[in-house]
DNA sequence: CTATGTAAACAAC
DNA sequence: GTTGTTTACATAG
């Protein structure tokens, strides 16, 4: 129990290391036995969507308008998406295809699934929400999601929250009868709660 | 080999 | 039926 808390800031960021031996790759054979709670917890990638958004514009010159998605974005994203203007939909256009891992497009930006999850957490109230809150958030979007195929990339979703439990945390919803919580497992970090981390997986 | 997507069986509610 | 979990297979890199 003592050990958990024993994070240095080089913890937080291994680049910071001096001797860095960078290869979180290898934790597992290696650092496993350390702590491989936290190993898991950080093994959380990039969710930097600006950064994703410059190397996409970068790498395609063709739309010059997005650029102005950059600042949107850092501004605040308000996207409510009204009715996704039909010149959403022209961008998203029929030739535009999306190599197999990165289903779905978000502001012209091919993103995976996680990702997608990732995005519609970040844009929540408070970083929470339901499965079927994801789905509908996806749904208004994500002009990919909108060919009728619902199941199939609904299961995805559920597929994609369930295998990555250093990624999600799931959560009970507080109000009866209402499914579960989902957000970003990087929250954990700063859960009020000791200790209980739910699942002790044998 | 790894990350990802897709399909599907299955349990729990 | 919905929500989750899990296994299996396919494919891109």
């Amino acid at each position: 129990m003592s050990g958990l808390i024993n994070l240095q800031l080089e913890d937080l960021m291994p680049e910071l290391r001096p001797d860095a031996d960078h290869d979180f790759t290898n934790f597992n054979d290696q650092k496993s036995a350390d702590d491989p709670f936290l190993a898991e917890l950080f093994d959380t990638p990039t969710y930097d969507f600006l950064e994703l958004d410059r190397q996409e514009i970068t790498k395609e010159p063709e739309n010059e308008t997005m650029l102005q998605t950059e600042m949107e974005v850092e501004n605040e994203v308000d996207l409510e998406v009204e009715k996704t203007s039909s010149q959403n939909q022209e961008s998203i256009n029929s030739d535009m295809k999306f190599c197999s891992s990165r289903p779905g497009s978000f502001r012209g930006i091919p993103m995976t699934y996680y990702e997608l999850i990732e995005t519609a957490l970040t844009h929540s109230e408070n970083g929470k929400l339901t499965l079927k809150e994801i789905y509908d958030w996806l749904f208004e979007n994500v002009a990919e999601f909108h060919d009728g195929n619902a199941k199939k990339w609904q299961n995805s979703i559920r597929h994609n929250l369930s295998l990555h439990r250093s990624r999600f945390k799931k959560e009970q919803n507080p109000e009866e009868g209402k499914s579960s919580l989902w957000s970003l497992n990087i929250a954990r970090c700063f859960s009020t709660n000791d200790g209980d981390f739910g699942d002790n997986d044998s």
